[in-house]
RNA sequence: GGGCUAAUAGCUCAGCUGGUAGAGCAACGCCCUUUUAAGGCGUGGGUCGAAGGUUCGAAUCCUUCUUAGCUCACCA
């Protein structure tokens, strides 16, 4: 071991121990009879029949008391208390002597009330199942007669945290609550979208050439092929050749990876949802969207209302709906269609806002909503009718000159997702993103590679379809109450110390 | 990338304007058969994030670096 302290170094001897008395301190199996919740529910049978149980998690509490002792096992339901007394255990009570905090252990006996009342677990035997040789640094709690608890020196260092995950899961409840609700909420859409006739696919993660979001990408090779490959940022352009391929509807959970900046909303991986539905417009997909929100919700919370960061917000479907132009309306006064580029450009500058690259009124009109609309849109809200220059693959509105069938709903003022009836006609498919390449040579940041083998499925013929992709994390961010990405993803991306 | 803040025992933290490091929990030893942050007596445990500098003397002051948090910028 790279660090032995005086802790470790005592757990070890214990270690010894075990092996002079001929027990294996890692046995291969324990069968569990009940867990903490089983054998809480069923609390008075079990205390009238005396039967036989077994019961094993961590040790969290620890009390010697002469030739007794009291602990708490937790398992993944809760803890519970065990009380070894010398006398009970049928032969090896030298085994209490060895147990510390964090240790794995399985016990048999029967169910008891303590003197003072609590329900616990008379162990009659008492089995080591691993041996922890490093010190968990279990807090001390209390909990009142209302239920509150109060914990003392809890483990909290957000930097070790997030390193040793497995601990902070461990000791903090609530950590280990938002990944199961993360569960719960995954499953709820996977359960809507294969109702609804969804076919779940998996498209490459390794790509020749990225695209299907304005991000950069990372990028590695591959030693055999000698290739450069990208890891994707987004599955949007396969999961468009499934359409094209037949598949009428499909879904893909995909963890992409962008090559920016970290914040509280931010990670260079993230899972992201994307679901693709033939015959289908941009309409069809709010209705997706919301409903899927609202049901992920009542997974996680029981209820379609959030308290987010004091916040309430209630995720019930249908949500309203604005066109960009109208939001822009309704939070700054301005109204579009009236101001000249000119005043467009006024209006940017005096909220601090440059455009870099060549002027465009579209690109002015979707700064504009950022800075005046964005943090407004608290309870969930849909912006639809994007200005065309907002992205490449959306198709052209149907009755609105200048604007496409994009949508993207909101939420505590955060863009949730993205929605388009698709651009299915090949030769302006063509134009735009041969438009975009261009604009990049031009200076504009971040923009695709033209990817001809995408152009060449479109071509082959794209049914008209609506797509949706959306952010899972901060999805769950929302659902959960976590106010930075890292708490809902297990293991964050950490420097080396 | 910029600004601000932090890093001291396994954990949670104190340590003021410089004088060779402290508490609680945890650990170790002894006592204790109904504990609930159990208790009593005793013991050990630290390269004070790293490297330089100032000084007779640095956890403390200065510089640089590392890591993290907040924040701004970038970014869906």
């Amino acid at each position: 071991m790279l660090d032995k302290n005086d802790q470790v170094v005592a757990r070890l001897t214990k270690l010894d121990k075990f092996h002079e008395m001929g027990i294996e301190p890692y046995p291969h199996h324990f069968k569990r009879t009940h867990h903490s919740d089983s054998l809480k529910e069923n609390k008075e049978a079990l205390l009238k029949s005396e039967e036989k149980v077994t019961f094993a998690g961590r040790v969290v509490r620890f009390n010697r008391k002469g030739k007794m002792c009291f602990m708490h096992l937790k398992d993944r339901f809760g803890r519970l208390q065990v009380v070894c007394a010398a006398n009970l255990l049928e032969d090896n009570y030298e085994v209490v002597k060895l147990i510390d905090l964090g240790d794995f252990i399985g016990v048999e006996g029967t169910m008891m009330e303590t003197q003072s009342g609590e329900y616990s677990v008379k162990a009659a035997h008492v089995t080591m199942l691993s041996k922890a040789v490093r010190p968990l640094p279990v807090p001390k709690e209390v909990i009142d007669e209302n239920g509150n608890k109060t914990v003392f020196h809890e483990f909290k260092d957000v930097d070790t945290r997030y390193r040793q995950r497995y601990t902070d899961m461990a000791l903090n409840d609530d950590v280990r609550d938002v990944f199961i609700k993360r569960s719960k909420i995954m499953q709820s859409i996977r359960e809507y979208l294969i109702e609804k006739g969804f076919i779940e696919v998996e498209t490459p993660t390794l790509q020749p050439i990225y695209g299907g979001a304005n991000a950069r990408p990372f990028t590695t090779h591959h030693n055999a092929a000698d290739m450069t490959l990208y890891l994707r940022v987004a599955p949007e352009l396969y999961l468009k050749r499934c359409i094209v391929g037949g598949m009428e509807k499909v879904f893909e959970f995909s963890k992409n990876f962008r090559n920016e900046g970290m914040d509280r909303t931010h990670s260079p991986e993230f899972t992201g949802l994307e679901f693709y539905e033939a015959y289908a417009d941009y309409n069809d997909m709010m209705v997706h969207f919301e409903n899927i929100y609202e049901r992920a919700c009542i997974a996680a919370n029981g209820t379609t209302k959030v308290e987010y960061q004091g916040k309430e917000i209630d995720f019930k479907a249908p949500w309203p709906r604005l066109t960009m132009a109208e939001a822009i309306e309704k939070y700054s006064g301005l109204k579009i269609a009236s101001l000249s580029d000119d005043d467009m450009k006024n209006e940017l500058s005096k909220r601090g806002v440059k455009l870099d690259g060549i002027w465009s009124r579209g690109r002015a009109i979707l700064e504009l909503f950022e800075c005046t609309v964005e943090e407004h849109l608290i309870q969930p809200t849909i912006i639809k009718d994007m200005p065309k220059e907002s992205t490449p693959l959306c198709k052209t509105h149907r009755s609105e000159a200048g604007l496409i069938e994009q949508f993207e709903p909101y939420a505590n003022g955060w863009e949730l997702g993205n929605a388009y009836t698709e651009l299915n006609d090949p030769l302006r498919q063509r134009e735009l993103l041969e438009e975009q390449v261009a604009r990049g040579r031009g200076g504009e940041d971040e923009t695709h590679p033209m990817d001809e083998n995408f152009l060449h499925a479109i071509e082959s013929g794209l049914p008209p379809t609506g797509g949706v992709g959306f952010g899972i994390d901060r999805m769950i961010m929302l659902l959960t109450n976590q106010q930075t990405i890292r708490d809902v993803q297990l293991f964050p991306l950490m420097k080396p110390e």
